[in-house]
DNA sequence: CTCTAAAATGACTAACAGTCAAAATATAAA
DNA sequence: TTTATATTTTGACTGTTAGTCATTTTAGAG
């Protein structure tokens, strides 16, 4: 029991020092950018020694890879949230609500879009967002399975639809958002959409 | 006339300094990674002083940026050329032809992928692509408006259609190239083309 | 209060980026 | 050819940075 709590406590405070760190740089990278920002300036910004630093990190492109698991798992996270607030009953509904939600989100917030920029995909979701999940919360793929599931859509592969989708999504609205290119995102929207729901009919 | 042959005499120089700069450091980015390869180590292995580096691009970055467009523009121009040796009519087929001729082209080439990574997208083919184009080559953007004008289906909207297209084909092709994941791409590639011609079917 | 182990420190070294006065080279004029 | 001028290249130099590690500080257990 007190082992438990000890390194509970140590847990806590590694996780502070880890979240400090994680937060000042990502200000300093959205600010400068990881190439004009040095570790001198991130651990001087945080507070703590240049040693410490790299205690919890093998350097800061290490750092930058955990920040946009990080930042992707927020996202996500936060409209799967929204999601279940709202009374929606099909199953295409959701899934555009879900990518309507982070696209309204990164268009309010366009250092983050910058930031994750095109690493906000399946793969980085995927294979890395285990890394920094603590407790067992519903992932977007387990929801998009459990929702398909009980919808009475057929697909012939729902893992590789919901992949396309992800995949399609990120990777368009990245300079739609930030340039306008080759539309501005809100006329963009309704042919991601179409075609979001195509991918839907199976 | 003679003023003219000079120009085009230090352009070529210039071109062939420029050009021996970017194949090293392609070399030794796709080896090392750009963050392991220092301007000392360029400009070492091309022979040259390091001042020289600094006269012709603005750090290793910018030259990144010059690598991604030029070896994009390479992918794109070569499945063009293919394309036109071969006797494909319809529409559909051809835009599969040039998405299966840069895959193609991609598995085999694997330290070119994870070089260009997620960065070959229209966005990039489509600002930058100008800045090194020095004559009037056919560009997929205008090969495919002209297919699609000469064929006869009718789509919403040509430029999105592509700017989809490429997007979906770039950014899910580079996880199943190097990861298998969520497939193998011979395994990915049916849904991938079957994607592409429904969005080609307007 | 003391002991031990874990965590944090920051001075230090080697490597690096980017600069710039000087040298080398190319072109034009005489 | 020779001389003058303009352009390109050079690499030694300076300040900055990454990453290390012997030492100090802190936290918890007895």
């Amino acid at each position: 029991m007190i082992g438990i709590k000890k390194s509970k406590k140590i847990i806590d405070k590694k996780e502070l020092k880890t979240n400090k760190l994680l937060e000042t740089s990502f200000k300093l990278f959205t600010k400068k950018g990881i190439n004009n920002t040095s570790v001198d300036d991130i651990t001087k910004e945080a507070g703590v020694a240049k040693g410490t630093f790299y205690l919890y990190f093998k350097d800061k492109y290490d750092l930058q890879d955990y920040l946009i698991v990080k930042k992707s798992k927020q996202l996500f996270d936060d409209a799967i949230k929204s999601l279940k607030k709202e009374s929606i009953t099909d199953f295409k509904e959701k899934v555009i609500y879900i990518i309507d939600y982070i696209i309204n989100k990164l268009v309010k917030n366009k250092l983050l879009i910058k930031f994750i920029s095109r690493n906000l995909s399946w793969g980085v979701y995927h294979d890395k967002v285990n890394l920094i999940t603590s407790d067992n919360e519903l992932g977007l793929h387990k929801l998009f399975i459990e929702e398909y599931t009980n919808s009475n859509i057929k697909l012939q592969n729902p893992d590789i639809t919901l992949y396309m989708i992800i995949e399609l999504s990120s990777s368009t609205i990245y300079s739609c958002i930030t340039n306008n290119k080759p539309l501005p995102i809100n006329e963009f929207k309704p042919y991601l959409y179409k075609e979001i729901e195509r991918m839907l009919e199976g």
